[in-house]
DNA sequence: CTCCTGGAATCAACA
DNA sequence: GGTGTTGATTCCAGG
């Protein structure tokens, strides 16, 4: 839609575009031009681990904070609703914690168990702040008049990249690719038509302008601008890290643009070793504790460090983040990228910028407040300096345009990787209508294969329910991962802008972080509803970005994704709510498509252990011959049982399956357990693994959801909307936690919320309302950590991170058994409170149901999601799997689950069954699961038991 | 002519 | 080390 229909002013704050230095591409250092390709390629074998971040614990910041908001033309009014789960992403919903609480890094979870930095993507969080100065909205709103007023994100403080493709390494975009990529830039120029720059952000521009110059124009504008100048820088600086990568980088970059990137990465293995070959040789290169923490994080590995994850994992994961961050700095963005940044970053002119960024851009120093300020310097000081030595002048943002109003102080949107609720107060974001299980993402080499598309026919449709203001808002999306861990950017998948005829809703691309983020105007008069009929899934080769240096994730058989919603709601008191939905799963490739089972809907979520129950699934691809598998397993990932349910051939069809309910192994247990279930049609051919929760026999049969994540997600629904219930065939990462807990239902989760509450901090603010505050960020940085995020803050961030993460472990072995929900609270909320993000929610998350892990798994979920690398799930599940169960022979014993010691305990004895108040198992899981990680932890950390 | 798609060839990684 | 299978990526072709 045209930009029309934004009229609205845009006054909002939010668009400051938020530099994001951090984009994993900033990070990334930039590969020295120089290198060829084939080099750098060899390089990356050979990479000796390269220092890069080393420096920089913190220093990637995230730039990912959202995009700056745009216009987008409102997708007309949608209808039907879906109910969503959702994923689970959202912390309590509500969560209100404070702002930062919001955040939960999700990121941890990489395998690595390291926290999941992700991606030690830089993002720059929101320099937004900064640039909200005002100015960048007005700017915005000026310039554009086009735009949509809607109030950007706020964030947006996309750098400019210049490389566009932050997201992915220009390098690394095929040529062809860069068709499609270019989309972008055409995109963004088409955007541009439609609107002219309404954001300034630099970050369209960039790539729409791709073309523009801007990079071109002043390198150091660019740099600036953009946080991309981060990228630039890191390019440059790519030094650090870069040298290495850097040279692979180039190569890659180059390399790969031309053809394919082969190279390298053809030939690396992902097999497990793969990556961490791979990794090491890249990674190590960079130094880092990143590669190692998630290369060895890799599935393989992870599954045996499980045990670790304890709260000494934890610590890890923490100094992981850090150092992964300052990986992710530096490596973060992938060589090959952050040679494009460099290069591209002089191109990347934003045609449209200028406006914006000048404006937008970030005001220098100057516009944004002291704290503002404060932040800006940390973190494009930290770790752009450090890591990208970016010219913090340049920095400053100073185009950004203008964002909107100062009201934003807070500089930051949350990074892409941290976890959000769904809903929270009066405001929801809903997926009203779900994107169908598969869509085949294009490659760059390939055209656009379309935008994605609902099950039913039509688009996906997302709304934002509660909010009654005037002002036209900016709605997110990005793809994310759909695997067992937090939810965060996919690495392999960028999301896609569709323009044309046949797209209705007006979108425009930035580029948070390394991940392109569509934007979408929400407007009052649509309801605040968007068709997504814009957005296409680019799927990137595994090669190039597997040569980032702080990626630690493999591509192979990573092939789910999750569209990934967000909404930023200013708020009176000058801070911003953010919340975000994500879809249910969707397979991208065309082989798995067709072949992988895939399980949608399951009929029953829990059942007494006595099983025999008929249960009916339904999705894609089952044979007469699948078989399904009940398996229990250990935090650690091991199969503590695995039983095959019985099928009812007769009634198996392509779309759904019967299967009997098998009995528990243990008949006494007293509290729900939870375990998974996966249909398989042969050695390689597993659906994700499928939640389902036994409970004690006598219970009766109502079943408490809670245990699963998704249950919380479904009692929730519109929280976590994008799983559905049933649907969830991959467990969100995202944070189970109910997003509001409150609002949820479940007492059990309650205790979520109140973490989250009390994570969030500010109690005075809504915890919905993310500080933008330089502190916020700084909490939220860290916690992001996971990801990249972590540059910005680093230290102090983490600091408290750190500390938080801790804390609620050693609680938690206080009362291992289900600790009143109040002490996880209390326990994070110190930490929280101040600063939150990512301690409290790592630690939240893992209370939180969220774990996508089997039963066994829950508890660690945050843990997991946070070190770890998440036994389950990764995406590579499959691998994974295989790998795990590997591990898991060898490994389980100590973690053992908590659950099933008990259980046998009560298998002992004759099950008295109590029947709990929902509330109360709940809590009792979330309780179970913070004791089963602090457990580990303390086991890890020290054999205490 | 471009955008979508579906299908499949080709190649590398795995088992 | 060889071979078959699986997965990723690139090509082709039709609508």
């Amino acid at each position: 839609m045209p930009s029309t229909s934004f009229p609205v002013p845009s006054k909002f704050p939010l668009g400051p575009p938020a530099a994001v230095c951090g984009s994993g591409e900033t990070l990334r250092p930039a590969p020295l031009a120089g290198d060829t390709m084939k080099a750098a390629e060899e390089e990356h074998y050979s990479y000796s681990t390269p220092s890069i971040n080393s420096g920089l614990p913190l220093s990637a910041p995230h730039s990912s904070l959202p995009a700056q908001c745009h216009d987008l033309q409102t997708s007309t009014p949608g209808i039907s609703a879906a109910p969503s789960t959702n994923h689970p992403s959202g912390y309590g919903g509500a969560v209100d914690g404070g702002p930062s609480g919001y955040f939960l890094s999700s990121g941890n979870t990489r395998p690595n168990g390291a926290p999941a930095l992700e991606s030690p993507r830089i993002e720059i969080t929101s320099y937004l702040g900064l640039h909200h100065g005002t100015s960048q909205f007005f700017h915005d709103v000026e310039v554009e008049d086009v735009l949509p007023s809607c109030k950007r994100s706020p964030s947006t403080a996309t750098l400019h990249l210049p490389s566009l493709e932050a997201y992915r390494d220009p390098s690394c975009l095929s040529p062809a690719s860069s068709l499609s990529s270019r989309s972008c830039n055409s995109e963004a120029s088409s955007y541009e038509s439609n609107y002219s720059y309404p954001y300034a952000s630099p970050q369209t521009s960039p790539w729409q302008s791709p073309c523009v110059s801007p990079k071109t124009t002043d390198p150091e504008e660019a740099f600036p601008r953009s946080l991309g100048a981060c990228h630039l820088l890191s390019s440059p600086r790519h030094s650090p890290s870069t040298s290495p990568r850097a040279s692979v980088t180039e190569e890659s970059w180059l390399g790969a643009r031309g053809s394919r990137p082969t190279s390298p990465c053809n030939k690396r293995k992902y097999s497990l070793n793969g990556r961490q070959s791979s990794c090491s040789p890249h990674h190590s290169p960079t130094p880092s504790p990143h590669g190692s923490p998630r290369v060895s994080v890799t599935e393989d590995t992870w599954l045996g460090n499980t045990t670790q994850y304890t709260s000494s994992a934890i610590v890890a994961a923490i100094n992981a983040l850090t150092t992964d961050s300052s990986l992710d700095m530096g490596d973060g963005v992938p060589v090959k990228s952050r040679k494009t940044a460099l290069e591209h970053a002089p191109s990347v002119a934003l045609k449209v910028e200028p406006a914006g960024e000048d404006l937008g851009t970030t005001p220098p120093t100057s516009d944004f407040p002291p704290e503002e300020f404060t932040f800006q310097h940390l973190r494009k000081g930290t770790f752009c300096e450090q890591y990208l030595s970016v010219p913090q002048a340049p920095y400053q943002w100073a185009k950004p345009k203008s964002l909107s109003p100062t009201s934003y102080m807070s500089p930051s949107l949350p990074a892409l990787d941290w976890q959000l609720p769904s809903h929270s107060g009066p405001y929801e974001l809903r997926i009203e209508v779900q994107p169908k299980s598969h869509h085949r993402a294009h490659y760059e080499t390939e055209g656009s294969r379309g935008a994605v598309k609902a099950s039913a026919g039509g688009h996906p449709i997302v709304q934002l329910h509660g909010y009654l203001e005037n002002e036209p808002l900016t709605l997110q999306l990005f793809i994310g991962t759909a695997d067992d861990r937090l939810l965060r950017p996919h690495a392999f998948y960028q999301v896609h802008r569709i323009t044309g005829k046949t797209v209705s809703t007006t979108s425009h691309e930035a580029i948070l972080s390394n991940t392109k983020v569509l934007e979408i105007p929400l407007l009052p008069e649509n309801n605040m509803r968007a068709i997504i009929d814009c957005a296409g899934i680019l799927k990137l080769r595994n090669s190039d970005i597997e040569l980032r240096k702080g990626e630690t994730d493999i591509g192979r058989k990573n092939t789910r994704v999750r569209l990934v919603f967000r909404v930023h709601i200013p708020q009176p008191n000058g801070r911003t709510l953010s919340l975000q939905v994500a879809s249910n799963p969707i397979e991208c490739s065309q082989r798995s498509a067709q072949e992988l089972p895939l399980v949608e809907k399951q009929s029953t979520d829990s059942y007494p252990v006595i099983g025999g129950k008929k249960m009916v699934l339904s999705g894609h691809n089952f044979l007469q011959d699948s078989k399904v598998i009940f398996v229990e397993k250990a935090p650690d990932g091991h199969h503590v049982w695995e039983m095959e349910a019985k099928t009812d051939r007769d009634l198996c069809k392509p779309n759904s399956l019967v299967v009997e309910i098998p009995p528990f192994r243990n008949q006494r247990i007293t509290s729900p357990v939870q375990v998974s279930f996966y249909v398989c049609n042969g050695k390689r051919k597993r659906s994700q693994y499928q939640h389902f929760t036994y409970l004690p026999a006598n219970v009766p049969i109502i079943k408490t959801e809670p245990t699963d994540d998704f249950e919380p997600a479904l009692t929730c629904g519109p929280m976590s909307q994008g799983l559905s219930p049933l649907q969830r065939p991959y467990f969100s990462q995202q944070l189970t936690m109910p997003p509001d807990p409150g609002s949820c239902l479940v007492p059990g989760f309650a205790p979520c919320s109140q973490r989250n509450t009390l994570m969030s901090t500010p109690p005075s603010t809504s915890p919905k309302l993310h500080d933008l505050s330089s502190a916020a960020y700084a909490k939220g940085l860290a916690s992001p950590g996971h990801g990249g995020h972590l540059g910005l803050q680093p230290p102090a961030a983490e600091a408290p991170v750190m500390q938080e993460a801790p804390r609620p472990v050693a609680l938690q072995p206080g009362s291992p058994e289900q600790p009143p929900p109040a002490l996880l609270q209390t326990q994070v909320s110190p930490h929280l409170s101040s600063s939150c993000s990512l301690g409290c929610q790592q630690v939240l998350c893992p209370n939180s149901p969220s774990s996508p892990l089997p039963s066994a798994a829950h508890e660690p979920t945050c843990l997991q999601s946070s070190g770890h690398a998440s036994a389950t799930g990764h995406q590579q599940q499959l691998q994974l799997q295989k790998k795990v169960q590997r591990n898991e022979s060898s490994a389980t014993g100590p973690l053992s689950l908590p659950e099933v010691c008990e259980d046998s305990d009560c298998n002992l004895a004759p099950i008295p069954v109590v029947i709990k108040r929902e509330p109360e198992e709940l809590d009792q899981l979330y309780l179970d699961d913070v004791n089963e990680i602090i457990r580990n932890d303390l086991s890890s950390t020290s054999p205490h038991s």
